[in-house]
DNA sequence: GCGACAG
DNA sequence: ATCTTGTCGC
């Protein structure tokens, strides 16, 4: 493909992203988001594509809605095999996996609807971004639904930098819960570093999705990790059979103690 | 040439 | 995104 098409691709994104950026709500639009237990909130989605090695077309979608506040209960899964036709392109990347989670929840709402979540969590930032319209403002204007953008790694944006002061600013985060805030150099916070759980020093970056503010966002991630990684991601993430190879490694050590008791 | 580059 | 092994700690 020329790099002409290529540049005109990028330029009709650039304006798609900034028309569907007029239809952004910045902040808590339901009751539960303003209640300081998020009382009222029952179902926390994930969403995640996953892919395996030497194959960046062919990916797994999945979708997972949990119970809140246990996070013990899977309400609702589904898991499909896709084709990715967009190029990944940093600043983009919601060209490229918004249509499947769209599906995916799109399959919820026609089987299940009732199991809608209340908020979707989305691996990858939302306002933190080159042009702050982010994979999870995308899919949160495309769904309506609320949604929050957690990203593992530091996207360097709008003159924020992973300098010496953003390093000594992560190691002074000592619990879980603690955070600071990422400000553009226009002043605007656009989302926050935050220690998830205490025992993981390093930081996942938060920021507003759709119809959020970004402390409620904050909170409620932090309220959502049982480990660095928002559980509902988390469980959006893993491979159907991790379950199954838990089970295989017990059974095979079980196996193990047999074989040496009986020699 | 070097560093950046969510997933 | 995914890769691969060990290693450290509870």
């Amino acid at each position: 493909m020329s790099a002409q098409v290529e540049e005109d691709r990028v330029k009709q994104w650039e304006s798609e992203q900034e028309r569907l950026k007029r239809l952004l709500l910045e902040e808590d639009t339901d009751d539960w988001q303003r209640s300081p237990d998020f009382s009222g909130l029952e179902r926390v989605g994930g969403v995640d594509l996953s892919f395996i090695k030497g194959d960046d077309m062919n990916a797994c979608a999945q979708l997972v809605v949990l119970s809140y506040p246990d996070l013990k209960k899977v309400l609702y899964g589904d898991s499909q095999m896709v084709t990715l036709t967009a190029p990944y392109v940093a600043g983009f990347l919601a060209f490229r996996e918004t249509p499947f989670l769209l599906q995916a929840l799109q399959r919820l709402q026609e089987s299940q609807p009732e199991l809608t979540p209340q908020v979707v969590f989305v691996d990858g930032n939302g306002l933190f971004h080159y042009r702050e319209f982010g994979l999870a403002c995308h899919l949160g204007v495309l769904s309506g639904l609320p949604c929050v953008g957690v990203a593992k790694n530091l996207l360097q944006v709008q003159g924020v930098h992973k300098n010496e002061e953003h390093q000594s600013r992560i190691a002074a985060l000592h619990k879980g819960g603690d955070s600071f805030p990422l400000t553009a150099a226009s002043g605007k916070v656009l989302g926050k570093a935050l220690r998830s759980c205490d025992k993981s020093s390093k930081p996942v970056y938060v920021s507003v999705g759709h119809k959020i503010s970004l402390d409620t966002a904050v909170r409620l991630t932090q309220a959502c990790c049982l480990f660095r990684v928002p559980e509902p991601i988390r469980q959006a993430a893993a491979d159907q059979d991790d379950e199954q190879r838990v089970e295989d490694l017990k059974k095979n050590l079980f196996v193990y103690r047999i074989f040496f008791n009986h020699i």
